[in-house]
DNA sequence: CATATGATGAAACATATGTTGCATTGGCCC
DNA sequence: GGGCCAATGCAACATATGTTTCATCATATG
């Protein structure tokens, strides 16, 4: 969607006046339709005058509103047959270019997002999400490369619950509330090898508790797979130096929304609402003061 | 193409006059020209009179060529969106069954990976690689949900480079080392809307100080593409209630690698090496000894 | 407060569009 | 060959389109 039509038009908008922003917001929205059809009927879907899309496309450097039309058909024309396949031919990409490697990899994560439909990952999440919404506190834990997957978790869950806490490392005692923690709790766990001691110790450790742990993990041999616990196995095999937590990441969000999902309805339409009318006020906005604090 | 023309046509086809035939061979060729042209400029490309694309239309039982050209219109837009485009409207929101729920997400978010390898974006993570792995330093910055996101791609880089520093908010005071940045300083900054203002402000202060700006996030109107700034932009609708990071995330892993990639080949190689030696050691016991510290 | 600057809406404009009427052509049957 | 009829090309038409102009209005500036 991003063309020379949306890269002109983020350097320009916030100078431009607001009947250009509603016009220039509804182009971006329906590209498509800026593409299909004739540049009147859009200023009516948009709720613009018809001269109001010449002046945003002459203020933006077009000749007019045609080269406007003509690049989003062009675009359209673009996406269509890149997604049927023969794509390969407009793209005469060196191997070993920056864009060969970015697109070998998002091909690469694509293909594993596949994988992951597996009927026993889908049963390890809806079980999962079960411990977890029923625990009296969540705790997520996760260092290295899985302290991003876990903290996101935790994040997400924290926006509709209470229940969640994050064992950090700050100054040595992250994991200290650990300690107090009793069959009632439950522990999402993400590591990878190679897998860090204390993440380890501290699940054997909650384990030992009586815990019950969810380990976000790569594989069956885990050692974070304690007896009892439930194993979400993701891949991590990437084509770059480090391993892909992508995958990880993606199934953290999902279960932290199963888990919210079963928390609070109510809770949930609530913030839901929220956050897309926060969304929708803010997100054309260049002014500082439009957004959240 | 399973139009309603196609149908038509070929009921009619071996009744039609040469220019109709000749007209209508055109338009099956050319599906999207007949989407997105001008009757005439179809006539002129088909090598055929105006008037013989009306009289076809009318011979096929449509009003005018109009209806021909809506009908291609709308077979284009939903070809768009049925392989892998905006999947937005199908969003299975409140499937039955966790399972369901996940499988339905995990399905939109491998959609998303395929729409992500629009051009665009690859031409924008082959430039941000270049100004992020040329910079002095590399500052990240993200809140709230973009901290996961950022903090990732702060701590890939910080593997292979020392030029890495995140901006937290350790007592306030996180923002600080901003203040001593420029233009041979890069920020990678990381969100989407609802947009957290201090972000927003750090990255308006970084463009002052011409410190070079890499924004991850959601759409091109994002308050966070300063002028001059590279943006990168993924999707982040979500079928959760709670906007999707996974494709942010994802291109903040390949962004981390192509920037290591240009670093240092020779490091590069080593933590390779070391990285996997210790998963290959690690793996498959359970034995807290062998684990990393 | 007066003024100037720019945004906005309405209308006028030239043009391109889709269509239709009409003349010409070309082929076919009697 | 003559007469007929569909097919074709051409031109005119009404209309819709993209653009520009101008008057009005809001707003900021002095």
């Amino acid at each position: 969607m991003t063309h020379a039509f949306a890269t002109r038009l983020s350097a320009h908008f916030a100078t431009l006046p607001v009947q250009m922003q509603k016009a220039a917001r509804w182009v971006l929205e329906h590209p498509q339709d800026a593409a299909l059809l004739s540049m009147r009927e859009q200023a009516r879907r948009a709720g613009v005058q018809p001269a109001t899309m010449t002046r945003l496309a002459q203020a933006l450097g077009f000749d007019g509103y045609d080269a406007v039309r003509a690049l989003h058909a062009q675009s359209m024309r673009h996406a269509q047959q890149g997604l049927s396949g023969r794509a390969e031919e407009r793209l005469p990409l060196e191997a070993g270019s920056p864009e060969a490697a970015a697109r070998a990899m998002l091909t690469h994560a694509g293909e594993q997002m596949g994988q992951m439909t597996r009927p026993d990952l889908l049963d390890a999440l809806a079980q999962a999400a079960q411990i977890l919404g029923q625990a009296r506190r969540v705790f997520s834990l996760g260092r290295r490369s899985s302290h991003a997957v876990a903290w996101h978790f935790h994040y997400a869950l924290s926006l509709v619950s209470d229940r969640a806490q994050f064992l950090g490392d700050a100054a040595g005692s992250g994991l200290d509330p650990l300690l107090r923690a009793g069959p009632q709790d439950a522990l999402l766990v993400c590591g990878v090898a190679p897998y860090t001691r204390s993440v380890v110790e501290a699940v054997a450790q909650a384990h030992a508790q009586r815990v019950q742990v969810v380990a976000l993990t790569d594989g069956p041999l885990s050692p974070l797979i304690v007896p009892d616990a439930v194993a979400l196995i993701v891949p991590t095999h990437s084509a770059s130096f480090l391993h892909s937590m992508t995958p990880a990441f993606l199934i953290a969000e999902i279960l932290a929304a199963l888990v919210a999902r079963a928390d609070d309805p109510a809770t949930l339409a609530r913030l839901d609402g929220l956050d897309r009318q926060l969304a929708a006020l803010n997100t054309f906005f260049h002014d500082p003061k439009e957004v959240s604090p």
